[in-house]
DNA sequence: ATGTCGGCCGAAGGCCGACAA
DNA sequence: TTGTCGGCCTTCGGCCGACAT
């Protein structure tokens, strides 16, 4: 394959050196997400110029799609060699007509599942720790986090007196850096002493960086750093009190001056800075990206997973099944963020103000950053004023059902969006919005059974929950029920009433399947046993004996089908196996709840009550409770799972379970 | 004018900053010759890739010529941002036909002149120090030499006890650097203190390197830095012995870890490195530059000083004078050097044991390293093996003058050198080397009177003077002699007696005019009035009654010529003053004696028995004893110049002037 | 459990005159 | 005149437990 970029990139660094794809994962934070390799993803030339921080001139491309289907065909975890930040090379190869849809299921079903498992695997053996002062003072130490010593170090020997050792860890280029781990003080804590403080200063860590120790998987100690990101979103502005104490990241690098003069000589080249000037993406590369995408020819991108920008290189599903909702004004959703931080990720609930294309002079049809929002709490995300509408999670749908049927069909002309796969055929779509078979603007008719909200109110989360360091609310009981218990309501956040969406000048509601189709009944229309089953945060949770029967069915994986792929694969047949039929139940799980496998909610963090101490689970590889039951035990080193195990997911939302079997 | 290659420079280079000339000049070191603005040079292409330190692939230029006649359009002084190295970019426009002829003497009469001067005000407030191991080591201060902070600092206020002053110095790029320069110590001394340490370890200064102050037309003082060379001359290898100390420049400017491991993390980034990676030339601009030479386009070149490898953009009058030269095998030449500390230039001498092209496949016809020697001393120079022909300069042509009468004439054919100046027909001269006009191989017919070497005796160095520091052959009265006086002997320097011109097998003779054209007695030939004159290190030195008689002749300043333009003028016709006819005083001060004008020889050190101090003098700026009178008695604060004032050049040779007038 | 502080100690930085070349 | 050295003082780096959160 000619690879004209890569080739460029080479001559200016000659040596590249592959790294860990579970330390890459752990430098790039939790908000990362590589889509995984042949997977097919859209491109946005546009999120690629703003990842190079420049206004990029595409004018020689007049009529490159905003969005191009392509095939992930290599994946490069890098890092830079001053800074240690880490990047991706992604290669991609544009896609186009019946090639999107067969490759898709290719992607879907081989790849996806193990990118999840690795970071499984990441999530168990790292750990990371966001310096605080002391840590990153000249003079001190490094106080470890005991969870971290006990369960990513070496084990220490606590019999000598103090007890230390050595510990050797492997940066991102394998150079090993050397500390002296000793456990002592009254209380007992562990410290890094001897060695940290050279680490910090190679490094030119500050106070807000994170530090991350991983376990890899031949037994070593990994680490790696990960700056704090200048400002929460995707802005270039730095918002107000956000992370403020990064920005000014010089003060402990460099002596200054005897006379305070010539710290100005010492910081003017850009060797010293301790982050490099922000031209890692050159104009040039969005340039020739571009153009081979717009020819048709396979390009390669280099995405640095910190730089505050969108991602530009989304999971196909993903973006589809934003496409698929009829976004409208007053809508309330929540959004991902790493916190400030970069050691969690909280989320800011926000209503939709406008649903407007972004660039319509130069990218007229795109959706990038299509969804204008106001934030329940704007000073945070000041500068974040729009957002791709697959970044964000729709809480409830009540509104768009309560004022729809009220409000009279938009009769401006609907912003055509481009959207060029062919699953998804748009002109179908758009030139017919109101036809039964396609969901109305803000009036679902395909809606037959009502409300069956249960598994969309369990991630409802009120905003007093965000800044909780710990998941607090823990004691109450989870009510487990079978999905196909009907007349549940859900439990709806009473927000903004969406005077929107009701007054008559401004809503925009575009496209296609109303949000509620979440909520629609999953086994409504389909051959699907009505087999009882739990949900774990979405996550379908069977026995095994279960299992066994749904594979033994027809299409038993399609049996938790959220209506999705109903929709998409016949338009105007309601009853629909046929799209992923014979599909194994793994592949199932992953693509039948796309909604869901965005920003891992399939994973939960687990805590166990006596430890206070947090395990990572990922609901979406296990397929019965025995298997989770298993997973838990080994987690705890316990063989049962008593009823203080109490399950949380990153949402805050918390569910404790009993001893007992679930069904 | 369209400047392909500055564009290209801009952009990655965004703010140019140009230096003052002066401090440029103190920087490159004395050995820096940059030609002036306007002049007309020869562009050497193989020069400039061995510049870039890479093999360049020329066979896209199958035809470009190995010296492209150019005049200098621009010179830009410029430093680099991250380790203070100056350089230069040089415009250059490609000359063909008759505008080579022409536009020289425009550059000769102009322009040459102003640059001499600057470089004589230079001299005069600029005092470079090559720092020892107590000025570089960490814990330590400079130790200023008296003569720099009596004549380069500001004035000190003794009468303080102790004497201190703040010192400040503002780099290349402009920054300013602070000192406490304090007077003390038993015996007292001058030292920089406060300030100094961090000016070091900021500029990853180490022993070897030196400092340059100079004092600005503007009152400024300005520090540079010259670091030193890793070896001398023009190979890549490193001398064996020769500057070591510089070779290891680490130590002192990290500290080593704590278990010494990370020394090796910190030190892999060029960010780090104290001198940059030498690929300031890139290999594209050289392709470039000999893409728009070849194709007649200006284009510009960058020149790195203190690269080690020869200048490749020549004044063209020297290029020209050296090809007029006869090269025999076993001729006796000296060449300059800078010392290790660059401190001073010390002269080697050396025989010429081969004269064969360099590279005769890539370029058939360069003189580009025509001479191939050896060396009296070969363990400093073991990697100088080859040398340009207008950098050595003959000592004494007597092997030459001795031995050709009796070697039988050259028969095989002779390499054909291009010189594409129109001044220098090389089919005339080449075609019939052995016409009377033109100078035959070893054997020159058109000496007339015999040998009449006073000048060049002037230069004859003892190699045993290379390693003095001081110049203590002192006291022996100089021998005034006007040029007139015939029979005089030239002290010959008997060294190897030439046998390889005499044997049959190997000699190669190439080109042109015989060395011992220099020997011509000047006067001949001329309507020279035959004025008695004197001759100070080969520069005449008239009395102001005889300038003004000089200048209301016809040709007064011809006077002096020592015959190059008789040949180069007319090769058929021995008395020509026309080609220099109507010359300025001060032009022909510096073309006719280009011999001279090379490696300042028209500087002289000037030292009072007394103080020890010396003081150049640039004798080519004097026009009588009277101004040379002035300039001492300015110097040296009184107003009579007594006896005990020593005359002494650069090589070595000091002379003792009476107090009494020349005439 | 762990962030921050002051105390303490040793190393390095840095200024000094002595002394010698 | 000036390079180098040892002495001496100060500053900084860095390890420690105390204490508070």
């Amino acid at each position: 394959m000619i690879d004209i970029m890569h080739s460029l990139e080479k001559t200016e660094n000659q040596f590249e050196k592959y790294l860990d794809s579970q330390l890459w994962h752990a430098c790039a934070g939790g908000m990362t997400q590589i889509p995984p390799l042949n997977s097919n993803v859209y491109y946005f030339p546009q999120g690629h110029a703003e990842h190079a921080a420049k206004n990029v001139d595409f004018r020689s491309f007049p009529r490159i799609s905003p969005l191009v289907p392509c095939r992930v065909s290599s994946i490069k975890y890098l890092a830079d060699v001053e800074t240690d930040e880490v990047f991706a090379k992604i290669g991609l190869v544009p896609l186009r007509g019946r090639e999107c849809e067969v490759d898709d299921e290719v992607g879907l079903l081989g790849f996806d599942r193990g990118f999840d498992r690795n970071e499984e695997k990441e999530k168990l053996n790292s750990f990371a720790k966001t310096l605080t002062q002391s840590d990153a003072n000249n003079g001190g130490g490094f106080s470890v986090p005991r969870y971290c010593a006990e369960t990513i170090f070496p084990r220490l020997d606590y019999s000598a007196e103090p007890p230390v050792q050595t510990i050797l860890g492997k940066d991102v280029h394998g150079e090993v850096w050397k500390f002296r781990h000793i456990y002592r003080g009254t209380p007992r804590r562990h410290l890094l002493t001897t060695g940290w403080s050279n680490f910090v200063n190679q490094k030119k860590l500050v106070a807000g960086d994170s530090i991350v120790f991983l376990r890899a998987e031949n037994g070593d100690l990994c680490v790696g750093i990960r700056r704090a990101k200048l400002g929460i979103g995707g802005g270039s502005e730095v918002s107000s009190g956000w992370n403020t104490g990064a920005a000014n990241g010089t003060s402990s690098l460099y002596k200054s001056g005897f006379y305070g003069f010539s710290s100005e000589s010492g910081l003017k080249n850009e060797c010293d800075s301790r982050v490099k000037e922000k031209d890692n993406v050159k104009i040039a590369s969005v340039i020739e990206a571009a153009r081979l995408a717009a020819s048709g020819q396979p390009f390669e991108v280099v995405y640095y997973p910190r730089a505050s920008t969108p991602e530009f290189v989304i999971k196909a599903s993903a973006v589809r099944a934003a496409m698929r909702v009829q976004w409208c004004p007053g809508m309330r959703f929540k959004m991902a963020f790493e916190t400030e931080d970069s050691s969690r990720i909280s989320w800011f609930m926000g209503t939709i103000s406008s649903v407007q294309v972004d660039d319509p002079i130069h990218w007229p049809n795109s959706p990038w950053r299509l969804l204008q929002v106001a934030w329940d709490e704007p000073d945070l995300l000041q500068n974040v004023k729009r957002v791709n509408p697959w970044l964000v999670e729709l809480v409830s749908s009540i509104p768009t059902i309560h004022l729809s049927p009220f409000s009279p069909p938009n009769k401006r002309p609907r912003q055509h969006l481009e959207f060029p796969f062919g699953q998804l055929p748009m002109s179908t779509l758009l030139s017919n919005p109101l036809s039964p078979s396609s969901p109305l603007c803000c009036l679902p008719d395909n809606i037959s059974t009502g409300i069956q909200g249960a598994r969309h109110a369990q991630f409802v989360l009120s905003s007093s929950d965000l800044h909780l360091n710990k998941l607090q609310m823990g004691l109450r009981p989870f009510d487990f029920k079978p999905l196909d218990y009907g007349g549940q309501h859900p439990q709806f956040i009473t927000g903004n009433p969406l005077e929107n969406c009701n007054s008559g000048g401004s809503p925009h509601c575009l496209k296609m399947e109303s949000s509620v189709q979440y909520l629609k009944k999953p086994n409504e229309g389909k051959n699907g046993a009505r087999t009882p089953m739990f949900v774990l945060f979405g996550q379908p949770i069977l026995t095994e004996q279960q299992i066994s029967q749904s594979c033994s069915m027809d299409a038993g994986g399609n049996s938790f089908s959220d209506g999705y792929h109903d929709t998409v694969g016949h338009t105007s047949n309601a009853s629909g196996s046929a799209v992923i039929q014979n599909s194994p139940p793994e592949a199932s799980s992953d693509e039948e709840f796309p909604r869901l496998k965005d920003q891992k909610h399939e994973h939960c963090k687990v805590f166990m009550e006596s430890e206070d101490v947090g395990r990572t689970l990922d609901l979406s590889t296990l397929r019965s409770y025995e298997e989770l039951h298993r997973k838990l035990s080994s987690m705890f080193g316990r063989s049962t799972i008593s009823s203080i195990v109490v399950y949380s997911n990153a949402v805050g939302a918390t569910k404790l379970i009993g001893d007992e079997p679930f069904g």
